[in-house]
DNA sequence: GAGAAACCTGTTACCGGTAACATCGAGAAT
DNA sequence: ATTCTCGATGTTACCGGTAACAGGTTTCTC
C-alpha cells in the first residue's frame, strides 16, 4: 500500500505538502498542487484511515444501532443499511452495526439509531457524542418521514376513488409515527366530512387477516393501513372473502417494503425514500461532528401506485 | 477516552507492560499482570483500533461484498450481515458493506463475498488479501451449506408423507448451488425408484404461481422447491386451485427466509443456519489473516417443519 | 562462585497522518 | 535600502499502540 511518504518522495515535497494538497489545497501553490495530484493518482494513493484517525483524534467509524426487532423490519433495514454505508463511505467513514442498548462509545464517533422508543430517549439525549435518530423526538437530531402527510395522501387517494367506507388499520403502540399516521387519516376524513373508523392491531399480516375475517369487510371499502404488513393482511382477507381488489376493496399500505416481491398483487403504498433518508442522516451526523448546529429534517413520502387501488 | 498511557501511569508500569498484559499475558509476572488488569477494568480501558491498526500494519476492517441483487435476498442478507458483524466485532474488527465489483483494497484486511458468480472467481482468486466466499468454488476458501443434503432431506420427507408425484422446482441458472439442490432431489428419487420431474424457472413467486396454474398441479403431489420464493408460488397456486395444503399438496422450500412472516401458511423449508455460517466465515477469514492455511467448510441445513407438510 | 541462561521490564523507534510552529524568499511599505 | 508582511513550504512532535532491542535480576550450571 502506498503511503503519504511515498507520494511525498515521488513528488519531491514534504509529507506535509501532500497532506495539504488533500485537506487544504488552497494553501498550496497551483504548480505544486497539480504536480502532487498527478503523483497521487499515478500511484493510486488513498489515505490510510487509521493514520488519519490517530492524527485527528477521530475513529472514522459510526455505529448504526438497530433497536427494532430485525425480523420486523428486515426488508427496509437491509436497504437503509446499504444506503447509510454508501453515504458514509463517500466521506471516509465506516459503518458498524449493533443491536443492543449498550451505546458503547469506544471506537466510534457517533450513533445512527433506528427504532428508538420513548424509553430510550433519556439515554440518547445524554450521550457525549453526536446522535441522529430515524424517527421523531424533541431534543434529538433526527430524520423522519412526514408520516401525517403520507396517510393524508393515501386517504385522499381512496376518497377520490369513490370508496364509501374508509377504514384505518393502525398499530397498537403509542409512538409518534403511529399517532401521526393516524392523524393524516383523520385530517383527510375530517376535511371531507367523514367519520373516521379506526382499529388498532399488532403489526402482523396474519392478525390483520384474522381480524378482517370477522365481518369487518364489505364491498366498497377503502383500507388505509399504517404499515404494509397490515395492508397485506387486508389484501389477503379481501381476496379470501371473494372481494375483488381494487374494484370492490381498495388498499394502501405504508413503508414500501413489498414492492419487489411477495404480494399476490403489488400493494399500493406510501413509500419511505430510504436513500434520501440515509443521506440526510449521514449529512446531519457529520455536520454535528464538525461542530455545526443542525436541525432535524423531514422527508416527503411518495405514493407508489400498485394493483390494490384503481387504475 | 482512556489510553494505554493512562493505564500505564495509573499502574506504575510502562505502556509496553500494559500492551503485554493484553496481548501476551504469559510474558508478564502474575503480580503485575493482575495489578494491570485491575487498573484496566477500573478505568474501563479499551484498545484504540486506529492505534492498534497502525502499529500492526492492519486495518481491522473487513469488506462484505454483496454481489446478489439486494432485492432478491433482503431477508437473509439482513440476518447474515448482523451475524457477521457480531462475529467480527468480538474479534475487534469492523465490517464494511459494499455492493460493487471493484474489490478496492484500501483500508481493508480481507473480503467476505456473497453471491459471487462463475465470472467473478478469476478476480477473487487473484486478490492479494484473504477472501472467504459464501458458496462453493474450487480454489477459494468458502463456507457453504450442504445443498444436496438439504433437498435430499426435503425429498425424503415428502416421500415419507406418501405423496405420489414428486415435483422439483429448480432455478433457471447454472450455478453449483442450483445443481446441488437438484442433485439431492435426484438422489432421493433414484434411491426409491422414482422418476424425477424437474422444471426450471426464474426465482420469482409470481412466475412459479403462473407456471403451476397451467395444469401442472394435481392432488397427491409433493413439491420440492429450490427456493422459498418458488415454494411460496407453489403454495399460492395450490390454494388458488382449491388444493388443500398439506393434505393434497405438500411443499418444502429452501432457505428459511419466510419463517417469521408473510406466507399464508408457514412454509416447511430447509433452513440455512445463518449464524453458524457467519461465524464460520469469520473464523476462516481471520485464520487466513494470521497466516494459517485453511480449508473450506460446509454447514448442515436443518429441516424446519411448517404448515405445508403433514403433522 | 563465576558465567550463562532465563526471565522480566523498560526504552526506542516506527506505523501514517496532521497541527503547530519555524523558516525562507519575494514583494510592499516607508 | 531596510524593515515588514505574507504566502508557501518544511520541521517537529504527537495521536495510541507494538516490535525489537536493551538492561537488570534471578536462577541454573558445573
Amino acid at each position: 500500500m502506498v503511503s503519504i511518504s511515498d507520494v511525498a518522495h515521488e513528488a519531491h515535497v514534504s509529507k506535509m505538502t501532500v497532506s495539504r494538497v488533500i485537506n487544504h489545497p488552497e494553501q498550496v501553490s497551483a504548480e505544486i498542487r497539480t504536480d502532487v495530484q498527478q503523483v497521487i493518482s499515478q500511484l493510486g494513493y488513498v489515505q490510510n484511515r487509521a493514520g488519519k484517525a490517530l492524527a485527528n483524534n477521530r475513529h472514522y467509524n459510526i455505529a448504526f444501532i438497530l433497536l427494532d426487532d430485525i425480523n420486523e423490519i428486515e426488508p427496509y433495514y437491509a436497504h437503509l443499511l446499504m444506503h447509510l454505508t454508501d453515504a458514509l463511505r463517500n466521506e471516509g467513514y465506516t459503518l458498524e452495526m449493533r443491536h443492543d442498548r449498550n451505546f458503547d462509545l469506544t471506537n466510534v464517533d457517533g450513533f445512527l439509531v433506528c427504532g428508538a422508543r420513548h424509553s430510550d430517549f433519556d439515554i440518547l439525549n445524554n450521550l457525549p457524542i453526536p446522535v441522529v435518530i430515524y424517527g421523531t423526538e424533541a431534543g434529538i437530531t433526527s430524520v423522519d418521514i412526514d408520516n401525517k402527510a403520507g396517510t393524508y395522501l393515501a386517504t385522499q387517494l381512496l376518497i377520490n376513488q369513490q370508496y364509501q367506507r374508509l377504514l384505518f388499520l393502525g398499530m397498537a403502540i403509542d409512538e409518534p409515527f403511529e399517532t401521526n399516521r393516524e392523524a393524516g387519516y383523520r385530517q383527510a376524513m375530517q376535511e371531507t366530512g367523514r367519520e373516521p373508523e379506526i382499529h388498532h392491531l399488532p403489526n402482523n399480516e396474519q392478525i390483520a387477516f384474522q381480524f378482517l375475517q370477522n365481518s369487518h369487510l364489505s364491498a366498497n371499502t377503502g383500507i388505509i393501513a399504517a404499515t404494509d404488513r397490515l395492508g397485506l393482511g387486508a389484501l389477503r382477507a379481501s381476496r379470501h372473502q371473494g372481494l375483488a381488489v381494487p374494484d370492490e376493496v381498495g388498499i394502501v399500505g405504508f413503508d414500501g417494503i413489498y414492492i419487489h416481491q411477495l404480494a399476490e398483487q403489488s400493494l399500493t403504498t406510501v413509500q419511505q425514500p430510504l436513500k434520501e433518508i440515509a443521506e440526510k442522516m449521514v449529512q446531519l451526523l457529520l455536520a454535528e461532528l464538525s461542530g455545526e448546529s443542525v436541525t432535524s429534517e423531514y422527508v416527503v413520502p411518495e405514493l407508489i401506485h400498485g394493483e390494490t387501488t384503481i387504475k
